[in-house]
DNA sequence: GAGAAGATTATCT
DNA sequence: GATAATCTTCTCC
């Protein structure tokens, strides 16, 4: 009882989740998230996010309003939002208040702490330096996928430590967001600066970059030829 | 029902 | 930097 109380004590309450998506944001860098399953457990360290959401928000999966995917975006806040994207990666956020806002922070990297065997073994043996870089390569490190979505991130079985952040004295850099072709204005990724974990190329840290046009896919190809 | 796009990643040149 | 892989979700007719 007093153990489980204990470990109940261990996640970041909801008040934390239910503010400002940009808030949210900034303040979940250098924090410790985790997930267990029978498989054991896997943590890492927070040092890449990325905030999507508003009204106003052109690249949010909740602008075109409330649908089966993003269902969870505008329910209440501390919860993971879960989706599948370029029919093959899983991609994880957090979802922030206040709820019916439909805001949410994608976790797009991670500073691996424990459970590193099993995050190797769920990333099919990459350097250790990229097992958690990238937002489809946390959500396999972790062994997510759309059965997580909705997951109380205040309970458990994911779900982030409680305490102050572990930063490592570095400092919190802010960019344009990577992977998308509107809003592209907007600086609302945050990362800490210099740390080896953060994805993305050393020009998408560079202010003022843009993305690269989007490639053909097999269609539009198909289409342009 | 068909077509198009996608908050990605790994690999090749 | 370019491109393939792969499939869910959404929009449009």
């Amino acid at each position: 009882m007093r153990r489980r109380r204990a470990t109940e004590r261990r996640a970041l309450p909801r008040p934390f989740f239910d503010r400002p998506v940009l808030t949210v944001a900034r303040d979940l860098l250098g924090r410790t998230l985790v997930r267990r399953t029978r498989s054991g457990e896997v943590a890492g360290r927070i040092v890449e996010v990325e905030a999507y959401g508003g009204p106003t928000d052109a690249a949010s999966h909740a602008r075109p309003g409330r649908t089966a995917r993003n269902a969870t975006m505008f329910g209440p806040p501390g919860h993971a939002y879960v989706y599948f994207t370029y029919g093959m990666h899983y991609c994880l956020n957090v979802v922030t208040g206040p709820h019916g806002r439909a805001a949410a922070v994608l976790i797009r990297a991670l500073a691996p702490e424990r459970g590193l065997e099993l995050a190797r073994a769920r990333r099919g043996g990459v350097p250790d330096e990229r097992l958690m870089r990238g937002p489809g390569c946390v959500a396999q490190a972790l062994g997510l996928d759309r059965a997580d979505d909705g997951t109380d991130l205040t309970r458990g079985p994911l779900w982030l430590e409680a305490g102050a952040p572990h930063r490592d004295g570095r400092a919190t850099a802010r960019g344009p967001r990577i992977g998308i072709r509107v809003a592209v204005e907007r600086r609302w990724r945050f990362w800490l600066a210099g740390d080896p974990a953060v994805s993305g190329s050393k020009r998408a840290a560079a202010v003022g970059h843009r993305p690269r046009s989007r490639p053909a896919t097999r269609r539009s190809r198909l289409t342009l030829a």
